[in-house]
DNA sequence: GAGGTGACTGCGA
DNA sequence: CTCGCAGCCACCT
């Protein structure tokens, strides 16, 4: 249960993003549960880099498809890069067509209805 | 053990 | 569209 710390779940779900989607933190809060903590979310990406293995942290923006944590990549320019890479446009630092590639955990991994 | 921090979000103006 | 305010809670010092 408790075994995998907050941290582990968050990558976990981060993981299973597809190349040429992006996500939110809060929706990858509320697949959690921890859905009024979204920023526990964002805090546990902060230890993504030194996660094993990696995290496309790149594929994980908020609400307003903002690359937010684009500096705490190394280099910053590095985010929207990776993102480009995987047929994601970036401009000023934003998704385009945010609502096209957003990928919502609760949707795509609860299959239940 | 207590306090501060923050890769966020929603709502009101 | 943008800006500001408050709530949220796991982790670090």
């Amino acid at each position: 249960m408790d075994r995998a710390s907050f941290y582990d779940q968050v990558y976990q779900v981060v993981r299973l993003i597809p190349a040429g989607r992006v996500t939110s933190y809060g929706a990858i809060a509320a697949y959690l549960g921890t859905k009024g903590s979204s920023r526990m979310v964002g805090y546990a990406m902060n230890n993504s880099g030194l996660a094993d293995p990696p995290v496309p942290a790149q594929r994980v923006v908020n609400r307003n498809g903002l690359l937010t944590g684009k500096f705490h990549f190394n280099p910053p320019e590095l985010m929207e890069q990776l993102l480009a890479q995987e047929g994601v446009e970036v401009k000023d630092d934003r998704i385009i067509n945010f609502k096209s590639v957003f990928w919502d955990p609760t949707v795509e991994l609860d299959l239940e209805k």
